[in-house]
DNA sequence: CTGGGTGCAAAATCTTTGCAGATCC
DNA sequence: GGATCTGCAAAGATTTTGCACCCAG
């Protein structure tokens, strides 16, 4: 077993979750590295990444747009919903029935124009899961 | 005005089309080509992405990870649903409260084991429907 | 024929990583 | 003092694009 990393305190990550804190506009990682330019004239968009990720691995931002390192593409155009699996990434089509109303109920109570909406859900697939249950019986390696 | 393109119909372009329909796998662009070079061997990445951009404009196919050439990253780790800008690209938060129940339900009715879930709306925000308002009665360049 | 389509390779875009020196505890 | 962190630059990974030739209509 690997030890977890005993983590510091950098004031660039501070900074970096201070100002996600302090906003509800979602920036990307280049949008936080020009912010900060001002207070780290020298910051580099490397530590912002290194940054980001160890704050979405402590649990304290989230990284929306979730495992998209690749997009993926859906040949059926009627609406449906996703399910995606965390451990091996695979994407699913739910059984599940649209919500048609959903998106007359954000329209009302948001003062935008809503249009359309999906739904992910995120778990553990059946494959992984029975994986999982064999994996219990091996013989522990710590 | 500048006038739709006409489209023609390709054999690599049909294929890849046929593939998306044939499966509820949601492929990447990576893994399409990789099962088109059997009947295509000398098909190129390039090829499967133009086609999928042009699929995805035709409304034939879907692009999953919606407008995610960048990650973003939110500050908030309470549960909320996201709103995005179809124009503008802009990442609001929601002001619905979040619908517990629903995991309990697509766990349910899933052979997966739920245990998060997202929602993602989509229109044209308040910025953006009143720049367009503004625009109705500029001088068309027609 | 003509303009869209292809393969190939180079470029662009976003993210990660190796390294040497600075920093936190 | 030693592990962690930073800036910088190079490398990775994914997607787009320029070009010359090919093909559908």
């Amino acid at each position: 077993m690997t030890q977890p990393i005993a983590y510091r305190r950098s004031k660039q990550r501070v900074q970096i979750l201070e100002l996600l804190r302090s906003t509800t506009s979602h920036p990307t990682a280049q949008e936080i590295y020009d912010r900060l330019r001002n207070e780290f004239p020298h910051l580099s968009l490397g530590t912002v990444y290194r940054n980001l990720n160890i704050l979405v691995e402590q649990g304290e931002i989230k990284r929306l747009q979730y495992g998209s390192t690749f997009d993926r593409y859906d040949g059926s155009t009627n609406p449906h919903y996703h399910f995606i699996c965390t451990v091996c990434n695979r994407v699913y089509d739910m059984p599940i029935q649209p919500f048609s109303k959903l998106e007359a109920i954000a329209d009302k109570q948001s003062e935008h124009s809503v249009h359309a909406h999906s739904i992910d859900f995120y778990g553990i697939c059946e494959n992984c899961r029975k994986q999982r249950e064999n994996s219990k019986y091996a013989i522990s390696a710590s």
